[in-house]
DNA sequence: TTAAAATTAAGTAAAATTACTTAGTTTTGT
DNA sequence: ACAAAACTAAGTAATTTTACTTAATTTTAA
């Protein structure tokens, strides 16, 4: 591989622009498209075929993940490296699963990074030193071995219905029990249970570890 | 002025290491040095005292806002073009309030970036159309002046009291109010009436709403 | 050194949540 | 068509929050 070519997909038009003008700084990377959501990113990905994508995680439309799963599904030949531009590590397990090639926390330098992407892009793997721990961790712990294929998608993380995913959203609008049965017409005794059920799979214990958690693994 | 000499805050090194490349791609723009929160980027200027400080809000130990009321009332010399990344514009005003000399949202582009960087270094004001926009609004409005002083500050938007905020703090550690009570030796009342008082003051009806609001304005 | 602000905490009471269990009905997948 | 899963909703009860008011004490700033 001569030049590595490189589809950048960030929905911050200045960081996008920030690691391009460093990717172009040196020789042998060129950035030959761009994406500023999910979507975007799948479709420019189908245009142009690149070498590596290089994703953050959270993006409008769809997420670096979701587009990670597509991506290994039917761009095999694309590498993809992850960018999780938000202190969190808590994806890194579904990144893996979905297929990502690389993982970078936000902590990563440009070093860290231009090594990462030219480990990937010649078909490797790379991922942070805390990123290894972690799926050591899991490894070991054998709770959720990355090769293991019963572990919720992340879509799905907590194997929520659909019916309890509506309420969720409607949860997280404010709305209480009363509000959300009227909405539903549901009786509010239901709207009761899915709220005490979404709270048990989520193994939170009130409406704000609930809300939290909720946005943290993007779920609705 | 021959060359803008930059100083970059922002927490994310890639981002950091993005927009000095970017940056030096250019002719005429030196990044002389960077840092990584808040209080090492007022260390970071007084050493250097550059032309410009690049800083984002969001920042541990410090926000970008703190940091530029700051250096507008010890180092007036030093401009600041401060970056939202983080899609809100609700710190504008406290921004400008603050003394920053230029203001963009992450939509803002490298070309947008450029010339917002060139006006602030040579003294002028650059602030996205997005940003001016809701300034007139205020203006129009009256009920936020940017001249005016008796707007709350930015730590303080919402006229806090201490021991509130310390609750807050609590609360969104998922405490009930028996154990804020238990952790600050008061009665359950006293604690029940703070969380009460703090509904009020933040105009929301639930924890959940409290909790994004708090997060939201970091009020913790 | 006062007045203002903050902190403390009681009373009252409605509303909501939390924590289950049981169980009928509907939907869905194979 | 049959079983499994999902959705519905009732009962019961303890706990917590929400929504005030009133008021004594302590702290703070002019």
């Amino acid at each position: 591989m001569d030049v590595i070519n490189v589809v950048l997909a960030d929905d911050h038009v200045l960081v996008r622009d920030g690691i391009k003008a460093l990717l172009e700084d040196q020789s042998g990377i060129v950035v030959i498209d761009e994406a500023s959501n999910g979507k975007e990113a799948l479709e420019v990905v189908k245009k142009n075929t690149p070498h590596v994508l290089i994703v953050d995680i959270r993006m409008p439309e769809m997420n670096g993940i979701e587009v990670v799963r597509e991506i290994t599904k039917s761009f095999k030949e694309v590498n993809t490296l992850v960018l999780s531009m938000h202190d969190s590590e808590e994806y890194v397990v579904q990144a893996i699963q979905a297929g990502a090639d690389g993982y970078l926390l936000k902590g990563a330098s440009k070093e860290e990074f231009l090594k990462a992407l030219h480990k990937v892009a010649s078909g490797g793997k790379y991922f942070t030193g805390d990123v290894s721990a972690i799926i050591m961790n899991n490894f070991v712990n054998g709770n959720a071995s990355v090769v293991s294929s019963n572990i919720k998608s992340i879509e799905d993380p907590f194997g929520l219905t659909k019916r309890e995913k509506q309420i969720l959203g409607l949860i997280l609008q404010f709305k209480n029990n009363k509000e959300i049965a009227d909405e539903l017409q549901i009786s509010k005794r239901t709207a009761e249970v899915h709220r005490f059920n979404l709270m048990k799979k989520l193994e939170v214990k009130n409406l704000m570890e609930l809300s939290n958690k909720a946005n943290e693994y993007q779920l609705v």
